[in-house]
DNA sequence: ATGTCCGACCACGTCGGA
């Protein structure tokens, strides 16, 4: 089963990047984030073309800003649209963003995130990113089957910055994100990608501006969190950089992750194995 | 500081957000 994540930086600008990525990678399990649509404008930018490829789709937006969703041809069952208690900027009688959407899809419990930027340590907002992380902590109610996959709009560690000494006053490398963070993954929640690329450099995004991603001046900030079950059947983990490439590209690439299937479990198509003999060609 | 992109809008340029 193969679960992905990629902040599009708007969908709809992006359908002519993400049908093709769609139909090359295959992913079975998508999380977006930044659709930037209202839910009816992405059934009428995406529903057809989505049900044509075998996906059930759960999105979760309000328009201008924000958005999430997951798309599934795996299971796309028990629905539920941002965070229980999730808090809400500016005020607290203010409408919630829409950043977050869970599933369940191939046994696991899928929730695709976009936490807050934060835009800055001493803005409102900041603290805003601090409360979310908690609620989206509190939220995952079952870690050993559970993924949380999206961008974490923070950088694990100083290894997952191009430069960390630009970013000493700015927000993705606080204490308190990456504390808030840590108290996510201490539920037994694993960062797949950096234990599958322990070396530095691992880069997931690269600002659209001055040839950032040309010269690999990125950050790591968009993570696959996965609980014990998932975890124990990773098969292999990459950061699609090719997606990041090209014409009208997003400011971020996908990370995509192989599970094996269970043996006894009911988590979608199963893969051959490696001793399977090759079909036979005929020549014509 | 800031070489870009995106969506919105009393829209054909400017602005907030990232």
């Amino acid at each position: 089963m193969r679960v992905a994540t990629w902040n599009v930086n708007s969908v709809l600008a992006r359908l002519p990047r993400l049908l093709p990525w769609l139909d090359e990678r295959a992913p079975d399990v998508v999380c977006l984030q930044e659709t930037k649509l209202s839910d009816e404008a992405f059934a009428d930018a995406l529903g057809a073309s989505l049900a044509e490829r075998g996906y059930a789709v759960a999105h979760h937006g309000q328009g201008q800003w924000n958005g999430v969703a997951l798309l599934s041809r795996v299971g796309l069952d028990d629905v539920v649209r941002g965070l229980p208690d999730e808090p809400r900027f500016p005020a607290a009688d203010s409408p919630p963003d829409a950043r977050a959407v869970t599933a369940t899809c191939g046994g696991l419990r899928v929730t695709s995130v976009y936490v807050p930027n934060g835009r800055s340590p001493d803005d409102p907002h900041y603290l805003y990113k601090l409360d979310w992380l908690a609620a989206l902590r509190a939220s995952v109610t079952d870690p050993a089957t559970a993924i949380v996959a999206g961008d974490m709009n923070i950088a694990p560690t100083d290894d997952d910055v191009w430069d960390p000494a630009l970013f000493v006053t700015s927000t993705h490398v606080t204490p308190a994100e990456r504390k808030a963070l840590a108290e996510l993954t201490g539920l037994g929640l694993r960062d797949v990608v950096r234990d599958r690329w322990p070396d530095p450099r691992v880069f997931t995004y690269w600002d659209y501006r001055a040839g950032r991603f040309h010269q690999d001046l990125g950050m790591r900030i968009d993570l696959v969190l996965a609980g014990a079950d998932p975890a124990g059947r990773v098969a292999a983990v990459w950061i699609d950089r090719k997606a990041r490439k090209g014409k009208g590209p997003s400011d971020h690439a996908p990370v995509i992750v192989d599970l094996d299937t269970a043996p006894d479990g009911d988590i979608g198509p199963v893969v051959p194995p490696p001793s399977a003999p090759a079909p036979r060609r005929s020549r014509s």
